[in-house]
DNA sequence: TGATAAACGGAGGCATCCTCCGTATAAATA
DNA sequence: TATTTATACGGAGGATGCCTCCGTTTATCA
């Protein structure tokens, strides 16, 4: 076969790889503060690029939209093993969604990032779906498995509950409200 | 007390009243099938005025989102003083849900624009959160002094199902589904 | 039938979107 | 190390949208 055709592709240069971390932080930072809206040009600025670079990397708002997304999720879903480490099953429950919590408080723009993800792209819907389930279903299995809560409430659940909780709220200084609100859940699938 | 500063104020222009009607008309038809952040110079250019005049009107996007919302609401509203009209209390009340349903079905951006009502104005959320309950009352208790469905069901608890029915759904196809929760809620409503 | 208050239209200044292509540079090769 | 070349970079530029401002038009009133 040709030698050409076939060339086993050269190893991806280390400013390309620099310049798509920098954009990647950049993006979660101005989306964080203006919505899934803001101007893609705040954040070829922020990253210290060119506006081109930027669409190279990301063809689309919604290509850059879903790896910022995607590296939110695969945040939440490393910190849940992390918790699962603790010896306090609920403890570590608790916490998990308690940063859940956080996570969106801090993220001004991220309520309405999380209804575009809701009606948007089904692959990325699948894979969060998939990861933020996953992560739950380890707390809570740890926890059914020490006889510390209940054992009919599925992570799914657990899941539209929290994005329930999450929902009903979106004005100002719902943080405490959402955290008591977690909290009141958490207690009620303890065991009584 | 002065004769000019009191003034019995002319008659509001034809052309103006004309030209605001037309405004509506066009914003809701192009706020149904782009959301609600399509352009305002396509809605000036549909309603074939100029963009000066659009805004006029309506000095902001949302002051002209929300005569159109307002619109919707109160089409429902009056929807359901016809439907409280029908022998059939239980049926009034299904095809008032349902038109519901069709109302947002159609028109794509609807859903959107409930997100942003739901975190918006809040003038414009009490004002539609009031016609909604008010006309669900309506509905409700005819059917609930017929004898017909149970008793323990506030309008509130109707609005927010059906908010969540809407919620939940929004891709593609979703219609005939929402179309059979609506059924299955009201079928369960009945007293057995 | 004027006079005039009110409404109209759209040019213009600014921001953002996205594409295109000449220039720069990291990796491969000799 | 020097040269080649695939790859990535930056930003100008055309298109579109936002909103304001103001000269022109027109409906109402006397």
């Amino acid at each position: 076969m040709g030698s050409k055709s076939e060339k086993a592709s050269r190893r991806p240069r280390a400013d390309s790889i620099r310049n798509r971390e920098r954009l990647l932080e950049a993006a979660t930072q101005i989306f964080s503060a203006g919505g899934p809206q803001a101007s893609l040009e705040a954040v070829a600025r922020e990253a210290g690029v060119g506006i081109g670079t930027l669409y190279r990397h990301f063809p689309t708002r919604e290509a850059l939209f879903e790896a910022v997304y995607r590296h939110e999720v695969d945040l939440l879903g490393d910190l849940a093993e992390q918790l699962a480490q603790e010896t306090d099953t609920v403890e570590a429950l608790r916490k998990w969604l308690q940063a859940n919590v956080r996570l969106v408080a801090t993220k001004k723009g991220m309520i309405e990032a999380l209804q575009l993800v809701a009606h948007g792209s089904s692959d990325l819907k699948a894979y969060s779906f998939e990861r933020m389930t996953g992560a739950i279903g380890l707390l809570l299995d740890r926890a059914v498995a020490a006889g510390e809560i209940r054992s009919d409430i599925s992570p799914e659940d657990l899941l539209r509950t929290l994005v329930g909780i999450f929902y009903s709220q979106g004005t100002v200084d719902w943080q405490p409200t959402a955290l008591r609100l977690v909290d009141v859940f958490v207690d009620g699938l303890r065991k009584r």
